[in-house]
RNA sequence: GGGAGUUUAGCUCAGUUGGUAGAGUACCUGCCUUACAAGCAGAGGGUCAUAGGUUCGAGUCCUAUAACUCCCACCA
């Protein structure tokens, strides 16, 4: 029936069947309980690498399992496409800079690239068996999402929790635009403490200051000292001479300066570090800006103008050293904030910008954290531990062009802000007018030309599935969606601004559960990363060579939330599962020709088989419902190897000799085998999507009436069993274990005849399968006393 | 400095409510058994990180300690 597996035919077949039948597809219509996953949209940043593959397939698992648990599945993909990461890629793609163009020019090749990518994208996650409904797709930069993203910004607005301000942002002089506290990454980078001479004005003492900023002299706007420190005592309140640009600051006492670091004596520029502007905002300190947008020094700088900042460091600390003011240096690491994407250390500018308030609701934040279901548990503590050390408020205006446009003006004559019209979006203020005049009378605005963060966007998918704003009883029956999969990395962001953004809109929660899938790594305490290519296999590879469904097994193995490291080897374990299905049904199948399942009387040993399946699919389902899909496979195929090894070896007997045996005998075998093969291969369904359907397709098909088996039910078998049958058939497995000891010990064959088969002290109950223990062992006679559980063997050779 | 995770067989990991230490893999031994040698059967292999405590009884609960990992903070 069953003839040889190649899955490089058959896994792209069933994708296609599956796509063309709408096998995963969501019905809005039906009366069954939803279940919705807010998927993670991939960033359209060129590859997909096996992180992607091992954490899409965990959280495809449990879309399949809730399908066939009886669940209106939504499983919908999207792809976020708008932002930096797209830029960047055109940019190196097309070997152009974005600023070189028009908008227009460029915003038409990141479409082109945005398209191609997205392509790709979803022929490999429909290689991988990723069972979305690709009907209810989105991507970031349509026009749909952006009217959605320009309403959530326009809500949050009207709801005062966004507001325009001038407000030292965090910089990137690299990427020139400003990035959110999410978006940066603390880097140990190597640098030089410089001591410094600060003349005491009218003085020929000098006050010793330690800085790895030494570019920053030139905005330098006082110096501070701790008020309990001695060794300054008699400075506080003179002034000294910040050296080569000869201008005096003041000496001031703070907390801040810490007594122990550096020699105690901080200078204070604006803006250098966190702490500067926290003096500035405290003192109300002058602002100096030294630094430009493009990381070059200003005219502030004097002579140094134009540099970019590492140059300008050197040629300082060069000057310094020629002018007598630099003492000493010191080599040190330490630790800087840089922004994630190209590791630049973030530098503190005065912008306008659009903020989205966060700090003043941080209780709150963590209240609905807290109600959300995190599985494993202990990731709601990366949540609160970030949400906790949040201290600035989200600045989602993005200095770029390929994003969701802010849809504001401003009035050029009295400055007021215009915000598009709802029914207006999405708006495009550069293209477009406000439909109004201003207050004031003016027509005349100045649009503006920012973009938003590509977060800003993101953190409405459980808004753009549900159809927020555009079918409100699909929004009520949807909001909070079931499940937010995705991998710990951005808990502090995508989970985050979700839940802030669901809070702020409806007053509610984004989603009940949230699963948090661990890394692939490359080896021990290496990510796997694009820049350093140290990933052993593309996604690609393993689905070409390994096949899908071995791929999805080994996105199965790890425990939930831990990163494992990538090993070949453990495609073997996957390879040799799905090879051994193939066999066993293969030979199932083979006795099933013709077959009509009927209830017939069954025999004890496949009265065992069926309730030892029903026992193991509840632990099964007790581990999915707590989204351990890994324990679950591990008890479905503990089954199922049993299954092979004991109950075939002992059932097969019956199968091939109904003439020995009887007819009933091979019945109530075909029946078993009948069943438990049939749902077994239903839960194996869930991971190893494809191999089931061909077999499924190949025979089950037509007892079902159903046309795929992903579209079938998991369900007990419905066969009353003994309450003992279990143990009793346990036993029966023990003694058959114990003969095949006796053998192996032996150096036989298994297959060797026992002449004689002394049962000790085992339960009437074996009595009752004499014949299955015959047969399996190959024993001509078996005689039963009392005593301790043991069993004796005579063989006629020996 | 704050938060979290991990530590069980050579390796990768299970171990539910406390009750005689488990699987896979590797190694070793045997078996061509009328599905499968990518198979089958079997053997050896563990002071459950350490030290205390609770308990009749602790891998499991409590307290400390150590090592490794991750997140956050640390830019003078």
């Amino acid at each position: 029936m069953l003839d040889k597996y190649n899955f490089r035919e058959s896994e792209p077949k069933w994708e296609k069947f599956w796509q063309e039948n709408n096998v995963n597809s969501f019905d809005k219509n039906s009366k069954k309980e939803i279940f919705s996953i807010d998927t993670p949209p991939p960033t359209v940043s060129g590859k997909i690498h096996i992180g992607h593959i091992f954490s899409y397939s965990q959280a495809d698992f449990v879309a399949r399992y809730k399908r066939m648990r009886g669940y209106n599945v939504l499983y919908p993909f999207g792809f976020d496409d708008n932002g930096l990461p797209t830029e960047r890629l055109v940019e190196k793609e097309y070997g152009v800079k974005a600023h070189e163009l028009s908008r227009e020019e460029f915003q038409e090749m990141c479409m082109n690239t945005v398209e191609k990518y997205e392509k790709e994208f979803k022929e490999l996650f429909i290689r991988d068996g990723i069972s979305a409904d690709w009907a209810h797709s989105y991507n970031t930069i349509s026009k749909r999402v952006q009217k959605l993203s320009q309403k959530s910004f326009l809500d949050l607005v009207k709801k005062g929790h966004a507001y325009y301000g001038e407000k030292p942002a965090i910089w990137c002089p690299e990427c020139q635009v400003s990035i959110a506290q999410a978006e940066l990454e603390s880097k140990d980078i190597a640098s030089t403490f410089n001591h410094i001479k600060f003349y005491i004005s009218g003085s020929k003492d000098y006050l010793e200051i330690a800085t790895t900023r030494p570019e920053l002299l030139s905005a330098c706007v006082c110096v501070f000292v701790n008020p309990d420190d001695k060794r300054y005592a008699h400075l506080v309140g003179k002034k000294v001479i910040v050296p080569l640009y000869d201008f005096e600051v003041p000496v001031l006492t703070d907390e801040k300066a810490d007594i122990e670091k550096g020699t105690g004596a901080v200078m204070c520029c604006t803006f250098g570090d966190e702490t500067d502007l926290y003096w500035q905002q405290k003192y109300n300190l002058p602002i100096k800006e030294a630094i430009s947008d493009g990381g070059r020094m200003t005219s502030l700088a004097g002579k140094y103008e134009g540099l970019k900042i590492k140059k300008a460091r050197e040629e300082i600390i060069a000057d310094l050293k020629l002018n007598d003011l630099l003492i000493s240096q010191e080599e040190i690491v330490h630790a800087v904030a840089t922004h994630e994407r190209c590791g630049t250390p973030m530098e503190i500018k005065i912008k306008k910008q659009w903020f989205i308030s966060l700090v003043d609701n941080k209780k709150l934040f963590l209240e609905n954290g807290e109600k959300i279901n995190w599985y494993p548990n202990f990731m709601y503590s990366r949540y609160s531990n970030w949400v906790d050390n949040v201290d600035r408020d989200w600045c989602v205006s993005r200095q770029r062009y390929f994003g969701v446009p802010i849809p504001v003006w401003y009035c050029s004559k009295c400055g007021k802000i215009i915000l598009a019209d709802e029914k207006d979006l999405p708006v495009n203020p550069l293209t477009t007018k406000p439909s109004k005049t201003c207050e004031c009378g003016s027509t005349d605005f100045i649009p503006e030309s920012d973009v938003f963060d590509t977060w800003q966007t993101s953190s409405i998918t459980p808004q753009i599935n549900a159809m927020w704003g555009e079918d409100d009883e699909m929004y009520k029956k949807i909001m909070p969606m079931s499940l937010r999969p995705n991998a710990h990395d951005i808990i502090r962001t995508w989970d985050f601004y979700t839940i802030a953004k669901s809070y702020y809109h409806s007053n509610c929660l984004p989603w009940k559960n949230v699963m948090v899938s661990g890394f692939v790594m490359a080896d021990k305490n290496e990510k796997i990363s694009k820049s350093k290519s140290n990933s052993k296999m593309s996604p690609e590879m393993l689905l070409n060579e390994k096949s899908a469904d071995v791929t999805r097994y080994w996105a199965s193995t790890g425990s939930l939330g831990r990163d494992i490291v990538f090993s070949e080897e453990e495609f073997k374990n996957g390879a040799k599962l799905v090879n051994k299905i193939w066999n066993a049904s293969k030979f199932v199948l083979s006795f099933l020709e013709n077959y009509e399942p009927k209830q017939t009387k069954l025999l004890p040993m496949d009265e065992w088989i069926i309730a030892k399946f029903n026992q193991m699919q509840k632990y099964f389902i007790d581990y999915f419902e707590k989204y351990e899909i890994g324990l679950a496979m591990a008890e479905l195929e503990r089954f199922f190897w049993n299954f092979c090894d004991n109950y075939i070896e002992i059932a097969k007997n019956r199968l091939y000799k109904p003439e020995i045996y009887g007819e009933s005998a091979k019945e109530s075998a075909q029946f078993a085998c009948f069943v438990v093969l049939k749902e077994m291969l239903k839960m194996f369904a869930i991971y190893l999507p494809h191999i089931t359907e061909e077999i499924y397709q190949n025979y089950f098909v037509r007892f079902e009436n159903i046309k795929s088996i992903h579209n079938t039910e998991i369900s007990a078998i419905a066969v009353k069993t003994p309450e003992e049958i279990i143990s009793n058939g346990d036993e029966v497995c023990d003694i058959v274990s114990k003969i095949r000891r006796y053998k192996s010990e032996n150096n036989l064959s298994l297959k060797e005849e026992i002449e004689l088969l002394t049962i000790q002290g085992y339960s009437n109950f074996v009595k009752r399968v004499e014949y299955d223990i015959k047969a399996v062992g190959n024993v001509k006679e078996i005689k039963y006393q009392d005593g301790d559980k043991n069993i004796d063997i005579k063989m006629l050779n020996k």
